[in-house]
RNA sequence: GCACCCUUAGCUCAGUGGUAGAGCGCUUCGUUGACAUCGAAGAGGUCGUAAGUUCGAUCCUUACAGGGUGCACCA
């Protein structure tokens, strides 16, 4: 039955119109959800999706995730699975507190002058009205998840979850309340983990000071005064004798008397190989001590500033102090030299603020039994890394990590759920809310009040999500098939989320990672609001639309290398996307005489065409299924423009003028159409929108003649 | 300090053991019913440097140079 041409097609195609109605009907067909899905589809495809942080809007690599985690999804439901993809909203603690502290002292307040349940109670609001606005941004670039699954990093069963893997390394002894030193942000108040602080090169002035018998080198003589030792090396000719013996030092608040001891750790080229220790103010000073048995002093406040230990410096700053102390030396005759002395220090990765060392009482879990089954998995190839460099990356990392300490001192996160004895200081996991007296020395038991590292929590999410353990989904879906996000978080998240996900449900997370890289302006900078380059996903897919940003991101982008967006190649895939527009034009308005039920004995010349065609097919779905969505890309475009358009059009108009209704013109209508229809298969999971409204054109508006749920052509 | 990555056309980047590719930009021409959000033609690279393997290297190996990233407790 020859076919009308749609009214609207006779328009050119403007984005902005359609899109929003089309993502509507994909969502109204329900077919997002793998449960809806027509009987083809059995085997269950799942990807998580890394849940976007609930504190502002999308930026471009939230819309590259989705992009690609969207393609995969899309490709995969036209091949027949039962597709999965689970949308989420991440609290993210710490980040969230920050942004929310920026507003906070914009209005001339400071959440340390705050209750904290109000505190909370205002974040959250801030949280869930942002949570909303990403939902529908989400939407906008295209995102076929399952929007009745969606979850929230703070829902209650994500919660309890938590809170049993929480229990679970404490009955498995992997969790322990530990007096140990920690990353301390001054500015932010809370300790933070070791991915948490950036090293950053520093030139300070490195004090040689008069030190009883020695002379010692110091970046900080500010700590002199909690300090309980010197170290030297055991083999050190000039040292050894002192090795056991006390020794008096001056200083300007008086004499100290302190041990010598041999430790290996110093080392004896470096200034004069004679060590202070001032085990309270510095991680390595901190573990020599731990290693002879040395008490610690500490004389640096939370705030950073030193204490009534301090004498007159009490009440000063650290860099204040360091030039008093120093200067005090010099008059005191006990300065020898200064010398200028580039180092790298821990700053905090949110404020740049230079870490202070603290000893505090903390949880830590003991990680390094789960990084073993982690490299195990990876090793035994059960998790596939899409770049191999990563790899290397992660065990390089793996086999150095260290003891994880999840205790955050913020308010905007998951509650810790035990309880602190208020006398000795024991800790001990409470998930019922019952110990109310201490086991160890009887004291009174208060709730703790620090709350999860983020990345606790979210490296459980995979199994968390899927309901585990008694879930349906979590039997269906797990373990997931690609774990798709930023390649900066290798360590914060994926690390976490395999060392976790094998821990509690004794299978891996995931089985492919496809980490992605940065998305950087036209010259290859960093995007960053100082600098003016950043470019709004927004902003992009209002100009040009969904489809262009979306193509524009995907082409040129290989796995794990950062790529470079511009504004001029977003609009040449505007281009891109009129020219399938006119191309649908052209063919559907002249093939309204082929008789779509029944094929015509098609030409040699055509069945050639169609021949190359299916080639094209085979191409694109390779490379798909190795990821290299850049190249699927790029063949479909160069296909598409180049030899459909360019060519096979160009050819077909002389054969369908001269045709009316001969064997050759209907056998040029055929193939005309199956090119088209094959192309719109192949690039629905590029450029959903367009295509879906191009195939809407010809296919009415049941949901089951959606685009979306078409069979991907066969190969 | 260690590890990893990068260096190909003006810009941003693909790519292959056998005489170099895309997009954008640039030049010239074109108002023909799919499309000027277009079409046709074209300029433009000794594929960072040096050596090695090979019949042959942009692609493999090594060294060097420049750029980047990650990790690391040397006071």
């Amino acid at each position: 039955m020859p076919q009308e041409i749609p009214e609207k097609l006779l328009k050119p195609y403007d984005p902005k119109k359609v899109e929003g109605e089309i993502y509507k009907r994909w969502e109204k067909s329900g077919f997002f959800n793998p449960d809806n899905l027509p009987e083809r589809h059995k085997t269950p495809y799942t990807i998580i999706m890394p849940p976007p942080n609930a504190n502002g809007p999308l930026h471009a690599g939230h819309a590259v995730f989705v992009t690609i985690e969207d393609l995969l999804i899309r490709y995969k439901r036209m091949q027949g699975f039962k597709t999965l993809w689970v949308p989420g909203a991440d609290h993210a603690g710490f980040e969230t507190q920050i942004v929310y502290e920026k507003k906070l002292e914009k209005e001339g307040r400071s959440r340390f002058k705050m209750d904290p349940e109000e505190l909370r109670r205002e974040i959250m609001e801030f949280t869930l009205s942002n949570k909303k606005f990403m939902e529908g941004q989400l939407r906008s670039l295209g995102a076929s998840c399952d929007w009745s699954r969606e979850k929230f990093t703070l829902d209650p069963d994500i919660r309890n979850v938590v809170y049993q893997t929480f229990k679970k390394l404490s009955d498995d002894g992997l969790l322990y309340r530990g007096k140990r030193i920690v990353n301390w942000c001054t500015k932010h108040q809370t300790s933070l983990s070791d991915l948490e602080t950036n090293s950053v090169e520093k030139t300070d002035k490195l004090y040689y000071i008069s030190y009883g018998p020695f002379a010692i080198a110091t970046v900080r003589p500010e700590t002199i005064f909690g300090d309980v030792a010197v170290a030297v090396h055991p083999e050190d000719s000039r040292y050894k004798k002192f090795i056991g013996k006390e020794i008096e030092v001056k200083t300007p608040i008086g004499t100290m008397k302190l041990k010598v001891v041999g430790d290996k750790g110093v080392d004896m080229e470096f200034g004069t190989g004679a060590l202070k220790i001032t085990p309270a103010h510095d991680k390595n000073d901190f573990e020599i001590a731990a290693r002879h048995d040395l008490p610690h002093v500490e004389v640096i406040d939370k705030y950073g500033r030193l204490n009534e230990k301090t004498g007159k410096y009490a009440g000063m700053k650290i860099l204040p102090a360091r030039e008093a102390v120093a200067e005090d030396l010099e008059k005191m005759g006990a300065l020898e030299k200064v010398e200028d002395y580039t180092h790298e220090i821990p700053t905090c990765y949110k404020c740049s603020t230079v870490i202070e060392p603290r000893i505090m009482r903390q949880w830590f879990v003991k990680i390094k039994p789960l990084a073993q089954e982690a490299m195990r998995a990876v090793r035994e190839r059960k998790i596939v890394f899409v770049s191999k460099r990563f790899e290397k990356t992660f065990f390089h990392w793996m086999e150095n990590i260290e003891d994880w300490n999840i205790s955050r001192q913020i308010v905007w996160g998951i509650p810790i759920p035990a309880k602190l004895c208020t006398s000795c200081g024991e800790g001990i996991v409470d998930i019922e809310d019952k110990v109310k007296i201490c086991l160890k020395c009887g004291g009174e038991m208060k709730k703790d009040t620090d709350t999860f590292d983020t990345w606790f929590s979210s490296g459980q999410w995979p199994f968390a999500v899927l309901g585990y353990p008694e879930n349906n989904d979590f039997k269906t879906y797990y373990p997931t098939d690609v774990m798709e996000t930023g390649a900066d978080i290798l360590f914060f998240w994926v690390a976490r989320m395999i060392m976790l996900g094998i821990y509690r449900t004794g299978d891996v997370p995931f089985r492919t990672v496809y980490l992605h890289g940065l998305v950087r302006d036209k010259h290859g900078q960093k995007m960053s609001k100082s600098k003016g380059n950043v470019s709004s996903p927004m902003e992009m897919t209002e100009k040009y639309g969904t489809d262009a940003l979306r193509m524009a991101l995907i082409i040129g982008n290989t796995p794990g290398s950062d790529m470079a967006l511009s504004e001029e190649k977003i609009r040449g895939y505007k281009h891109f996307t009129n020219k399938i527009w006119n191309i649908s034009r052209f063919v559907l308005s002249n093939t309204e005489n082929l008789r779509a039920d029944k094929e015509p004995e098609i030409t040699d010349k055509d069945r050639v065409l169609l021949q190359e065609l299916s080639e094209l097919a085979k191409e694109v779905t390779n490379h798909i299924e190795c990821y290299k969505f850049y190249m699927a890309g790029e063949k479909i475009y160069h296909y598409v423009w180049h030899t459909f358009a360019d060519v096979i059009i160009e050819e077909s108009k002389q054969r369908l003028k001269e045709g009316g209704g001969s064997a050759d013109s209907m056998s040029c209508m055929w193939m005309l159409r199956e090119i088209l229809t094959t192309t719109l298969k192949l690039l629905h999971p590029f450029m959903p929108f367009v295509t879906e409204e191009v195939w809407s054109m010809t296919h009415g508006k049941d949901p089951k003649q959606l685009l979306l749920i078409q069979q991907w052509p066969k190969i």
